[in-house]
DNA sequence: GCTTTTAAGCGTAACCCATACGCAATTACG
DNA sequence: CGTAATTGCGTATGGGTTACGCTTAAAAGC
Protein backbone atom coordinates (compact mmCIF):
# COMPACT_ATOMS: atom_id res chain seq x y z
CA UNK A 1 0.00 0.00 0.00
CA UNK A 2 2.69 2.69 0.80
CA UNK A 3 5.21 1.40 -1.55
CA UNK A 4 6.59 4.35 -2.02
CA UNK A 5 7.30 4.70 -5.95
CA UNK A 6 8.87 7.62 -7.68
CA UNK A 7 5.73 10.02 -8.73
CA UNK A 8 5.87 11.20 -12.15
CA UNK A 9 7.34 15.03 -12.75
CA UNK A 10 3.38 16.18 -13.57
CA UNK A 11 1.67 14.02 -10.83
CA UNK A 12 4.26 15.87 -8.09
CA UNK A 13 3.33 18.94 -9.64
CA UNK A 14 0.04 18.94 -9.97
CA UNK A 15 -0.65 18.12 -6.08
CA UNK A 16 1.77 20.44 -4.48
CA UNK A 17 4.25 17.68 -3.90
CA UNK A 18 7.25 18.87 -4.16
CA UNK A 19 9.98 19.28 -1.56
CA UNK A 20 10.06 22.52 -0.48
CA UNK A 21 13.47 23.94 0.36
CA UNK A 22 14.75 24.85 3.76
CA UNK A 23 17.40 27.38 3.12
CA UNK A 24 18.45 29.76 0.86
CA UNK A 25 16.11 32.75 -0.53
CA UNK A 26 12.48 32.74 0.26
CA UNK A 27 10.21 32.00 -2.83
CA UNK A 28 8.20 35.30 -3.09
CA UNK A 29 5.30 33.45 -5.24
CA UNK A 30 3.89 30.28 -5.09
CA UNK A 31 2.79 27.80 -8.51
CA UNK A 32 -0.83 28.53 -6.76
CA UNK A 33 -0.15 32.33 -7.85
CA UNK A 34 1.30 31.75 -10.94
CA UNK A 35 -1.48 29.46 -12.16
CA UNK A 36 -3.94 31.73 -11.26
CA UNK A 37 -2.26 34.57 -12.31
CA UNK A 38 -1.83 32.77 -16.03
CA UNK A 39 -5.88 31.72 -15.63
CA UNK A 40 -6.56 34.99 -15.03
CA UNK A 41 -4.60 36.42 -18.39
CA UNK A 42 -6.56 33.63 -20.43
CA UNK A 43 -9.83 34.34 -19.41
CA UNK A 44 -9.01 38.16 -19.98
CA UNK A 45 -7.02 37.82 -23.57
CA UNK A 46 -6.99 34.46 -24.50
CA UNK A 47 -4.95 31.79 -24.82
CA UNK A 48 -2.61 32.72 -27.41
CA UNK A 49 -1.97 35.87 -24.45
CA UNK A 50 -0.23 33.79 -22.19
CA UNK A 51 3.22 33.80 -22.06
CA UNK A 52 5.57 34.00 -19.92
CA UNK A 53 6.41 37.20 -20.09
CA UNK A 54 2.51 38.29 -19.78
CA UNK A 55 1.94 36.31 -16.58
CA UNK A 56 5.24 37.14 -14.89
CA UNK A 57 4.26 40.68 -15.77
CA UNK A 58 0.54 40.02 -14.32
CA UNK A 59 2.49 38.42 -11.21
CA UNK A 60 5.10 41.76 -10.89
CA UNK A 61 7.96 39.84 -11.67
CA UNK A 62 10.13 39.03 -14.28
CA UNK A 63 10.43 36.80 -16.85
CA UNK A 64 12.99 34.33 -15.38
CA UNK A 65 11.72 34.26 -12.44
CA UNK A 66 8.61 31.68 -13.33
CA UNK A 67 11.15 28.81 -14.19
CA UNK A 68 11.49 28.60 -10.61
CA UNK A 69 8.54 27.12 -10.06
CA UNK A 70 7.84 25.37 -13.19
CA UNK A 71 10.04 23.70 -15.95
CA UNK A 72 8.40 24.91 -18.83
CA UNK A 73 5.88 26.77 -20.69
CA UNK A 74 3.84 23.36 -21.11
CA UNK A 75 3.77 22.93 -17.02
CA UNK A 76 2.07 25.68 -16.64
CA UNK A 77 -0.33 24.52 -19.53
CA UNK A 78 -1.38 21.32 -17.45
CA UNK A 79 -1.65 23.38 -14.38
CA UNK A 80 -4.29 25.74 -15.79
CA UNK A 81 -6.27 22.90 -17.62
CA UNK A 82 -6.66 21.62 -14.05
CA UNK A 83 -7.54 24.55 -12.16
CA UNK A 84 -10.12 25.42 -15.06
CA UNK A 85 -11.88 23.06 -12.97
CA UNK A 86 -12.59 25.13 -10.17
CA UNK A 87 -14.84 24.99 -8.30
CA UNK A 88 -15.68 21.43 -6.36
CA UNK A 89 -18.59 19.82 -7.80
CA UNK A 90 -21.68 20.74 -5.61
CA UNK A 91 -24.25 18.01 -7.13
CA UNK A 92 -27.21 16.66 -4.60
CA UNK A 93 -26.67 13.44 -3.28
CA UNK A 94 -29.49 10.71 -3.36
CA UNK A 95 -30.67 11.22 -7.03
CA UNK A 96 -31.19 8.82 -9.54
CA UNK A 97 -27.73 7.94 -12.19
CA UNK A 98 -29.63 9.70 -14.94
CA UNK A 99 -30.22 13.03 -12.90
CA UNK A 100 -26.90 12.72 -11.83
CA UNK A 101 -25.45 12.96 -14.65
CA UNK A 102 -27.25 15.49 -16.47
CA UNK A 103 -25.86 17.78 -13.80
CA UNK A 104 -22.78 16.15 -13.70
CA UNK A 105 -22.21 17.16 -17.36
CA UNK A 106 -23.80 20.74 -17.03
CA UNK A 107 -21.80 21.53 -13.99
CA UNK A 108 -18.91 20.20 -16.33
CA UNK A 109 -19.77 22.22 -19.17
CA UNK A 110 -20.52 25.29 -17.06
CA UNK A 111 -17.86 25.80 -15.56
CA UNK A 112 -15.25 24.98 -18.54
CA UNK A 113 -17.62 27.74 -20.07
CA UNK A 114 -16.30 29.95 -18.29
CA UNK A 115 -12.80 28.94 -19.18
CA UNK A 116 -13.04 28.76 -23.12
CA UNK A 117 -9.67 28.79 -23.41
CA UNK A 118 -9.49 24.33 -22.01
CA UNK A 119 -10.06 23.34 -24.79
CA UNK A 120 -7.24 24.35 -26.84
CA UNK A 121 -4.54 22.85 -24.30
CA UNK A 122 -3.57 19.93 -25.46
CA UNK A 123 -3.94 16.63 -23.72
CA UNK A 124 -0.42 15.18 -22.10
CA UNK A 125 -1.38 12.31 -20.77
CA UNK A 126 -4.22 10.44 -18.64
CA UNK A 127 -5.89 12.91 -16.02
CA UNK A 128 -3.89 13.14 -13.00
CA UNK A 129 -5.01 16.51 -11.47
CA UNK A 130 -6.75 16.59 -8.34
CA UNK A 131 -9.63 18.42 -9.82
CA UNK A 132 -9.99 16.69 -12.80
CA UNK A 133 -10.01 13.46 -10.47
CA UNK A 134 -12.27 15.21 -8.18
CA UNK A 135 -15.33 15.63 -11.03
CA UNK A 136 -14.26 11.86 -12.22
CA UNK A 137 -14.90 10.74 -8.97
CA UNK A 138 -18.34 12.67 -8.70
CA UNK A 139 -19.78 11.17 -12.08
CA UNK A 140 -18.65 7.56 -10.64
CA UNK A 141 -20.44 8.01 -7.60
CA UNK A 142 -23.60 8.95 -9.44
CA UNK A 143 -23.68 5.40 -11.33
CA UNK A 144 -23.11 4.01 -7.64
CA UNK A 145 -26.58 2.10 -7.41
CA UNK A 146 -27.02 1.08 -11.13
CA UNK A 147 -25.19 -2.59 -10.33
CA UNK A 148 -22.68 -2.00 -12.98
CA UNK A 149 -19.31 -3.02 -12.54
CA UNK A 150 -16.21 -1.27 -11.61
CA UNK A 151 -15.15 -1.10 -15.21
CA UNK A 152 -18.70 -0.45 -16.58
CA UNK A 153 -18.55 2.29 -14.83
CA UNK A 154 -15.72 3.82 -15.93
CA UNK A 155 -16.29 3.32 -19.49
CA UNK A 156 -19.71 5.01 -19.23
CA UNK A 157 -18.09 7.96 -17.52
CA UNK A 158 -15.54 7.99 -20.18
CA UNK A 159 -17.98 8.24 -22.91
CA UNK A 160 -19.00 10.62 -21.27
CA UNK A 161 -16.32 12.84 -20.61
CA UNK A 162 -15.54 12.18 -24.62
CA UNK A 163 -19.19 13.58 -25.46
CA UNK A 164 -18.43 16.34 -22.84
CA UNK A 165 -15.07 17.39 -24.61
CA UNK A 166 -16.23 17.33 -28.16
CA UNK A 167 -19.26 19.90 -26.91
CA UNK A 168 -16.44 22.14 -25.77
CA UNK A 169 -14.36 21.69 -28.38
CA UNK A 170 -17.44 22.36 -31.28
CA UNK A 171 -19.43 24.41 -29.64
CA UNK A 172 -17.49 27.01 -26.89
CA UNK A 173 -15.99 29.30 -30.01
CA UNK A 174 -18.83 29.09 -32.12
CA UNK A 175 -21.16 30.46 -29.37
CA UNK A 176 -18.62 33.08 -29.18
CA UNK A 177 -18.53 33.72 -32.15
CA UNK A 178 -22.11 34.10 -32.39
CA UNK A 179 -22.24 36.23 -29.54
CA UNK A 180 -20.11 38.54 -31.86
CA UNK A 181 -21.76 38.59 -34.78
CA UNK A 182 -25.19 36.89 -34.96
CA UNK A 183 -25.90 37.70 -38.50
CA UNK A 184 -22.72 35.40 -40.12
CA UNK A 185 -24.35 32.52 -38.28
CA UNK A 186 -28.08 32.41 -38.86
CA UNK A 187 -28.96 33.92 -42.70
CA UNK A 188 -25.97 34.85 -43.77
CA UNK A 189 -24.12 30.99 -43.08
CA UNK A 190 -27.46 29.99 -44.66
CA UNK A 191 -27.11 31.88 -47.76
CA UNK A 192 -23.57 31.45 -48.05
CA UNK A 193 -24.00 27.63 -47.81
CA UNK A 194 -26.94 27.69 -50.37
CA UNK A 195 -24.70 29.53 -53.29
CA UNK A 196 -21.48 27.05 -52.70
CA UNK A 197 -23.63 23.50 -52.61
CA UNK A 198 -24.82 22.00 -55.14
CA UNK A 199 -27.23 19.05 -55.35
CA UNK A 200 -25.43 16.86 -57.14
CA UNK A 201 -22.33 16.54 -54.63
CA UNK A 202 -24.57 17.06 -51.73
CA UNK A 203 -27.60 15.59 -52.23
CA UNK A 204 -28.77 14.73 -48.35
CA UNK A 205 -26.91 18.60 -47.15
CA UNK A 206 -29.12 19.96 -49.89
CA UNK A 207 -32.54 18.81 -48.76
CA UNK A 208 -31.58 20.20 -45.16
CA UNK A 209 -30.84 23.50 -46.66
CA UNK A 210 -33.95 23.82 -48.61
CA UNK A 211 -35.83 22.95 -46.11
CA UNK A 212 -34.82 25.73 -44.10
CA UNK A 213 -32.87 24.95 -41.14
CA UNK A 214 -30.03 26.83 -41.76
CA UNK A 215 -32.48 30.02 -41.52
CA UNK A 216 -33.39 31.03 -38.26
CA UNK A 217 -31.44 30.22 -35.68
CA UNK A 218 -28.52 28.38 -36.38
CA UNK A 219 -28.38 25.26 -34.47
CA UNK A 220 -25.27 25.98 -32.72
CA UNK A 221 -26.71 27.22 -29.47
CA UNK A 222 -25.21 25.69 -27.04
CA UNK A 223 -27.92 24.66 -24.51
CA UNK A 224 -30.13 23.09 -26.63
CA UNK A 225 -27.86 21.03 -28.62
CA UNK A 226 -25.95 20.05 -26.11
CA UNK A 227 -28.78 18.75 -24.12
CA UNK A 228 -30.21 16.66 -27.08
CA UNK A 229 -26.77 15.06 -28.09
CA UNK A 230 -26.15 14.37 -24.42
CA UNK A 231 -30.11 12.89 -23.59
CA UNK A 232 -29.66 10.47 -26.25
CA UNK A 233 -25.92 9.14 -24.79
CA UNK A 234 -28.06 8.85 -21.65
CA UNK A 235 -30.71 6.91 -23.33
CA UNK A 236 -27.63 4.62 -24.50
CA UNK A 237 -27.07 4.19 -21.28
CA UNK A 238 -29.86 3.35 -19.58
CA UNK A 239 -30.59 0.40 -22.37
CA UNK A 240 -27.16 -0.71 -21.20
CA UNK A 241 -27.94 -0.83 -17.96
CA UNK A 242 -31.18 -2.79 -17.86
CA UNK A 243 -29.41 -5.14 -20.14
CA UNK A 244 -26.56 -5.05 -17.41
CA UNK A 245 -28.66 -6.29 -15.08
CA UNK A 246 -31.09 -8.18 -16.74
CA UNK A 247 -28.40 -10.78 -16.92
CA UNK A 248 -27.24 -10.43 -13.53
CA UNK A 249 -30.48 -9.97 -11.93
CA UNK B 1 -31.93 31.88 -55.39
CA UNK B 2 -28.84 33.17 -57.74
CA UNK B 3 -29.07 36.05 -55.31
CA UNK B 4 -25.41 37.11 -55.22
CA UNK B 5 -24.46 37.66 -52.01
CA UNK B 6 -20.66 38.44 -50.49
CA UNK B 7 -19.67 35.22 -49.54
CA UNK B 8 -17.31 35.53 -46.11
CA UNK B 9 -13.44 35.25 -46.91
CA UNK B 10 -12.70 32.00 -45.31
CA UNK B 11 -15.50 30.67 -47.86
CA UNK B 12 -13.71 32.06 -50.77
CA UNK B 13 -10.61 30.67 -49.35
CA UNK B 14 -11.50 26.94 -49.21
CA UNK B 15 -13.64 26.98 -51.77
CA UNK B 16 -10.97 28.56 -54.34
CA UNK B 17 -13.33 30.86 -55.07
CA UNK B 18 -10.64 33.73 -55.01
CA UNK B 19 -10.90 35.47 -58.62
CA UNK B 20 -7.79 34.63 -60.25
CA UNK B 21 -5.35 37.51 -61.55
CA UNK B 22 -5.20 38.20 -65.66
CA UNK B 23 -2.27 40.44 -65.19
CA UNK B 24 0.60 40.31 -63.60
CA UNK B 25 3.65 37.71 -63.02
CA UNK B 26 2.44 34.18 -63.08
CA UNK B 27 2.13 32.57 -59.49
CA UNK B 28 3.84 29.84 -59.30
CA UNK B 29 2.46 28.35 -56.14
CA UNK B 30 -1.19 27.57 -55.88
CA UNK B 31 -3.46 27.36 -52.34
CA UNK B 32 -3.78 23.88 -52.44
CA UNK B 33 0.61 23.19 -52.75
CA UNK B 34 0.84 25.32 -49.60
CA UNK B 35 -1.66 23.70 -47.77
CA UNK B 36 -0.39 20.07 -49.41
CA UNK B 37 3.14 20.72 -47.70
CA UNK B 38 1.67 22.18 -44.48
CA UNK B 39 -0.41 18.70 -43.94
CA UNK B 40 3.05 16.80 -45.04
CA UNK B 41 5.19 18.97 -42.31
CA UNK B 42 2.38 18.51 -39.68
CA UNK B 43 2.31 14.98 -40.48
CA UNK B 44 5.86 14.48 -40.26
CA UNK B 45 6.74 16.94 -37.64
CA UNK B 46 4.12 17.74 -35.92
CA UNK B 47 1.37 20.96 -35.58
CA UNK B 48 4.34 22.82 -33.48
CA UNK B 49 6.69 22.29 -36.49
CA UNK B 50 4.46 24.25 -38.83
CA UNK B 51 5.36 27.86 -39.32
CA UNK B 52 5.66 29.83 -42.15
CA UNK B 53 9.05 29.34 -42.75
CA UNK B 54 9.54 25.47 -42.49
CA UNK B 55 6.27 25.70 -44.80
CA UNK B 56 7.88 27.65 -47.49
CA UNK B 57 11.26 25.94 -47.32
CA UNK B 58 9.36 22.28 -47.85
CA UNK B 59 8.12 24.24 -50.59
CA UNK B 60 11.65 25.73 -52.51
CA UNK B 61 9.62 29.57 -51.81
CA UNK B 62 11.11 32.42 -49.53
CA UNK B 63 8.69 32.76 -46.04
CA UNK B 64 7.23 35.50 -47.62
CA UNK B 65 5.88 34.52 -50.80
CA UNK B 66 3.08 32.55 -49.09
CA UNK B 67 1.30 35.79 -47.89
CA UNK B 68 0.51 36.57 -51.40
CA UNK B 69 -1.75 33.39 -50.81
CA UNK B 70 -2.61 33.18 -47.67
CA UNK B 71 -3.91 36.59 -45.41
CA UNK B 72 -2.77 34.80 -42.05
CA UNK B 73 -1.09 31.78 -40.72
CA UNK B 74 -4.53 30.71 -39.53
CA UNK B 75 -6.22 31.14 -42.56
CA UNK B 76 -3.10 28.28 -43.29
CA UNK B 77 -4.59 26.66 -40.54
CA UNK B 78 -8.46 26.45 -41.50
CA UNK B 79 -7.28 25.18 -45.08
CA UNK B 80 -5.30 22.29 -43.21
CA UNK B 81 -7.67 21.53 -41.07
CA UNK B 82 -10.17 21.12 -44.26
CA UNK B 83 -7.74 19.31 -46.29
CA UNK B 84 -7.44 16.96 -42.97
CA UNK B 85 -10.88 15.12 -44.20
CA UNK B 86 -9.10 14.28 -47.52
CA UNK B 87 -10.30 11.26 -48.67
CA UNK B 88 -13.56 11.15 -49.52
CA UNK B 89 -16.16 9.09 -48.04
CA UNK B 90 -16.14 5.47 -49.44
CA UNK B 91 -19.70 4.29 -47.51
CA UNK B 92 -21.71 1.43 -48.84
CA UNK B 93 -24.91 2.76 -50.25
CA UNK B 94 -28.27 1.05 -48.72
CA UNK B 95 -27.66 -0.38 -45.39
CA UNK B 96 -29.66 0.78 -42.78
CA UNK B 97 -28.75 4.06 -40.69
CA UNK B 98 -26.85 2.32 -37.56
CA UNK B 99 -24.29 0.11 -39.67
CA UNK B 100 -24.25 3.49 -42.11
CA UNK B 101 -23.49 5.71 -39.10
CA UNK B 102 -21.21 3.16 -37.32
CA UNK B 103 -19.12 2.72 -40.76
CA UNK B 104 -19.20 6.73 -41.11
CA UNK B 105 -18.08 7.48 -37.47
CA UNK B 106 -14.94 4.60 -38.00
CA UNK B 107 -14.33 6.41 -40.95
CA UNK B 108 -13.61 9.90 -39.78
CA UNK B 109 -11.95 8.29 -37.30
CA UNK B 110 -9.34 6.87 -39.06
CA UNK B 111 -9.06 9.60 -41.47
CA UNK B 112 -8.45 11.30 -39.23
CA UNK B 113 -6.15 9.59 -36.54
CA UNK B 114 -3.49 9.73 -39.76
CA UNK B 115 -3.53 13.32 -39.12
CA UNK B 116 -3.68 13.76 -35.15
CA UNK B 117 -2.56 17.31 -35.41
CA UNK B 118 -6.35 18.41 -36.01
CA UNK B 119 -7.66 17.92 -32.62
CA UNK B 120 -4.84 20.87 -31.75
CA UNK B 121 -6.23 23.94 -34.64
CA UNK B 122 -8.62 26.07 -32.97
CA UNK B 123 -12.00 26.14 -34.63
CA UNK B 124 -13.17 29.29 -35.68
CA UNK B 125 -16.95 29.02 -37.03
CA UNK B 126 -19.24 26.46 -38.50
CA UNK B 127 -17.96 23.93 -40.99
CA UNK B 128 -17.83 25.65 -44.52
CA UNK B 129 -14.90 23.48 -46.21
CA UNK B 130 -16.05 21.26 -48.74
CA UNK B 131 -14.33 18.07 -47.32
CA UNK B 132 -16.05 18.90 -43.97
CA UNK B 133 -19.62 19.31 -45.56
CA UNK B 134 -19.28 16.44 -47.51
CA UNK B 135 -18.69 14.36 -44.84
CA UNK B 136 -21.47 16.01 -42.87
CA UNK B 137 -23.58 15.54 -45.91
CA UNK B 138 -23.04 11.43 -45.65
CA UNK B 139 -23.82 11.48 -42.47
CA UNK B 140 -27.61 12.87 -43.36
CA UNK B 141 -27.63 10.95 -46.45
CA UNK B 142 -27.05 7.39 -44.15
CA UNK B 143 -30.34 8.88 -42.06
CA UNK B 144 -31.93 9.20 -44.92
CA UNK B 145 -34.78 6.26 -44.68
CA UNK B 146 -35.36 6.98 -40.52
CA UNK B 147 -38.37 9.41 -41.36
CA UNK B 148 -36.59 11.70 -38.63
CA UNK B 149 -37.18 15.11 -40.15
CA UNK B 150 -34.30 17.29 -42.06
CA UNK B 151 -34.00 19.64 -38.40
CA UNK B 152 -33.45 16.24 -36.33
CA UNK B 153 -31.01 14.66 -38.60
CA UNK B 154 -28.94 17.43 -37.81
CA UNK B 155 -29.27 17.27 -34.46
CA UNK B 156 -28.43 13.72 -34.76
CA UNK B 157 -25.58 14.30 -36.78
CA UNK B 158 -24.12 17.34 -35.12
CA UNK B 159 -24.10 15.07 -31.39
CA UNK B 160 -22.22 12.17 -33.22
CA UNK B 161 -19.80 14.53 -34.95
CA UNK B 162 -19.29 16.28 -30.78
CA UNK B 163 -18.85 12.70 -29.84
CA UNK B 164 -16.18 12.19 -32.44
CA UNK B 165 -14.32 15.22 -31.66
CA UNK B 166 -14.24 14.41 -28.49
CA UNK B 167 -12.97 10.91 -29.12
CA UNK B 168 -9.89 12.83 -31.35
CA UNK B 169 -9.57 15.26 -28.42
CA UNK B 170 -8.81 12.25 -25.20
CA UNK B 171 -7.40 9.50 -27.78
CA UNK B 172 -5.35 11.34 -30.10
CA UNK B 173 -2.86 11.85 -28.28
CA UNK B 174 -3.19 9.55 -25.42
CA UNK B 175 -2.70 6.58 -27.25
CA UNK B 176 0.37 8.21 -29.05
CA UNK B 177 1.40 8.56 -25.44
CA UNK B 178 0.73 4.92 -24.79
CA UNK B 179 2.56 4.09 -27.57
CA UNK B 180 5.83 5.40 -26.47
CA UNK B 181 5.46 4.67 -23.05
CA UNK B 182 3.19 1.70 -22.46
CA UNK B 183 4.84 1.19 -18.97
CA UNK B 184 3.25 4.74 -17.71
CA UNK B 185 -0.08 4.00 -18.80
CA UNK B 186 -0.69 0.85 -17.20
CA UNK B 187 0.94 -0.64 -13.60
CA UNK B 188 2.13 2.97 -13.04
CA UNK B 189 -0.16 4.87 -14.06
CA UNK B 190 -2.09 2.82 -11.32
CA UNK B 191 0.20 2.80 -8.32
CA UNK B 192 0.96 6.65 -8.63
CA UNK B 193 -3.02 7.57 -8.83
CA UNK B 194 -3.36 4.50 -5.53
CA UNK B 195 -0.43 7.11 -3.57
CA UNK B 196 -2.46 10.28 -4.44
CA UNK B 197 -5.90 9.64 -4.12
CA UNK B 198 -7.10 9.01 -0.74
CA UNK B 199 -10.61 7.32 -0.07
CA UNK B 200 -11.99 10.05 1.88
CA UNK B 201 -12.35 13.00 -0.70
CA UNK B 202 -12.68 10.53 -3.59
CA UNK B 203 -14.54 6.92 -2.41
CA UNK B 204 -15.98 6.32 -5.73
CA UNK B 205 -12.84 6.51 -7.55
CA UNK B 206 -11.34 4.54 -4.94
CA UNK B 207 -13.17 1.14 -4.96
CA UNK B 208 -12.50 1.57 -8.97
CA UNK B 209 -8.90 1.64 -8.23
CA UNK B 210 -9.12 -0.79 -5.40
CA UNK B 211 -11.05 -3.08 -8.18
CA UNK B 212 -8.02 -3.06 -10.21
CA UNK B 213 -9.19 -1.40 -13.13
CA UNK B 214 -6.17 0.98 -13.86
CA UNK B 215 -3.69 -2.01 -13.27
CA UNK B 216 -4.14 -4.26 -16.47
CA UNK B 217 -4.70 -1.86 -20.02
CA UNK B 218 -5.94 1.36 -19.35
CA UNK B 219 -9.02 1.57 -20.73
CA UNK B 220 -7.74 4.44 -23.32
CA UNK B 221 -7.63 2.20 -25.64
CA UNK B 222 -8.41 3.85 -29.06
CA UNK B 223 -10.25 1.33 -30.79
CA UNK B 224 -12.50 -0.31 -27.85
CA UNK B 225 -13.16 2.78 -25.85
CA UNK B 226 -13.98 4.24 -28.73
CA UNK B 227 -16.66 1.69 -29.58
CA UNK B 228 -18.37 1.91 -26.66
CA UNK B 229 -19.12 4.97 -26.31
CA UNK B 230 -20.43 5.04 -30.11
CA UNK B 231 -22.33 1.90 -29.21
CA UNK B 232 -23.98 3.42 -26.27
CA UNK B 233 -24.61 6.84 -28.39
CA UNK B 234 -26.16 5.18 -31.14
CA UNK B 235 -28.55 2.87 -28.92
CA UNK B 236 -29.83 6.51 -27.64
CA UNK B 237 -30.46 7.79 -31.59
CA UNK B 238 -32.11 4.35 -32.17
CA UNK B 239 -34.60 4.87 -29.31
CA UNK B 240 -35.07 8.63 -30.47
CA UNK B 241 -36.04 7.08 -33.70
CA UNK B 242 -38.49 4.80 -32.04
CA UNK B 243 -40.30 7.69 -30.20
CA UNK B 244 -40.90 9.76 -33.23
CA UNK B 245 -41.45 7.36 -36.06
CA UNK B 246 -44.20 5.81 -33.49
CA UNK B 247 -45.73 9.14 -33.03
CA UNK B 248 -45.91 9.76 -36.55
CA UNK B 249 -47.32 6.90 -37.54
C1' DG C 1 7.69 45.89 -80.13
C1' DC C 2 7.65 49.29 -76.64
C1' DT C 3 5.43 51.21 -72.74
C1' DT C 4 2.38 50.90 -68.99
C1' DT C 5 -0.01 48.45 -65.64
C1' DT C 6 -0.52 44.86 -62.55
C1' DA C 7 0.62 41.30 -59.49
C1' DA C 8 4.06 37.94 -57.65
C1' DG C 9 8.62 37.07 -55.19
C1' DC C 10 10.98 38.15 -51.42
C1' DG C 11 14.81 40.91 -48.39
C1' DT C 12 14.63 43.52 -44.50
C1' DA C 13 13.35 44.72 -40.19
C1' DA C 14 10.30 45.30 -36.16
C1' DC C 15 8.47 43.02 -32.62
C1' DC C 16 6.90 39.05 -30.38
C1' DC C 17 8.10 34.49 -27.97
C1' DA C 18 10.63 30.49 -24.86
C1' DT C 19 14.36 29.52 -22.42
C1' DA C 20 19.80 28.45 -21.27
C1' DC C 21 23.11 30.45 -18.45
C1' DG C 22 25.42 32.97 -14.98
C1' DC C 23 25.59 36.11 -11.41
C1' DA C 24 23.66 38.84 -7.59
C1' DA C 25 20.75 38.84 -3.67
C1' DT C 26 18.87 36.59 0.14
C1' DT C 27 18.12 33.21 3.65
C1' DA C 28 19.26 29.20 6.89
C1' DC C 29 22.48 26.42 9.11
C1' DG C 30 26.78 25.32 11.49
C1' DC D 1 30.09 35.01 10.89
C1' DG D 2 30.96 32.14 7.10
C1' DT D 3 29.21 29.05 3.95
C1' DA D 4 25.96 26.55 1.41
C1' DA D 5 21.70 26.65 -0.71
C1' DT D 6 18.17 28.81 -3.25
C1' DT D 7 15.57 32.37 -5.52
C1' DG D 8 15.45 36.65 -8.62
C1' DC D 9 16.46 38.10 -12.86
C1' DG D 10 19.56 40.47 -16.84
C1' DT D 11 21.32 39.05 -20.91
C1' DA D 12 21.63 36.54 -25.04
C1' DT D 13 20.23 33.17 -28.53
C1' DG D 14 17.42 31.50 -31.84
C1' DG D 15 13.03 30.91 -33.13
C1' DG D 16 8.31 32.83 -34.62
C1' DT D 17 4.70 36.23 -37.51
C1' DT D 18 4.12 39.69 -40.48
C1' DA D 19 4.20 44.99 -42.37
C1' DC D 20 6.52 47.32 -45.89
C1' DG D 21 8.57 48.31 -50.08
C1' DC D 22 11.53 47.16 -53.75
C1' DT D 23 12.51 44.08 -57.63
C1' DT D 24 10.94 41.20 -61.21
C1' DA D 25 7.90 39.13 -64.37
C1' DA D 26 3.83 38.95 -67.10
C1' DA D 27 -0.10 40.80 -69.54
C1' DA D 28 -2.58 44.85 -71.84
C1' DG D 29 -2.64 48.85 -74.62
C1' DC D 30 -0.75 51.36 -78.30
Amino acid sequence: MTDEIELPAEVTLLWGLRETARRGRKPSLTVADITRAAVEVADAEGLAAVSMTRVAAQLGNATMALYRYVKSKDELLLLMSDAALDGPPDLPDGVDWRTGLTLWARGVLKVLRRHPWTAQIPISGPPVGPNNLWWFDRALHALGDTGLDEEDKVGVVMGLLTFVHGELRLSIDLSKGYAENPEAFGRQYGMALAQVVDAQRFPALSKVIAAGVFEGEVPYDEEAEGEFGLGLYLDGVAAFIERRTARQG
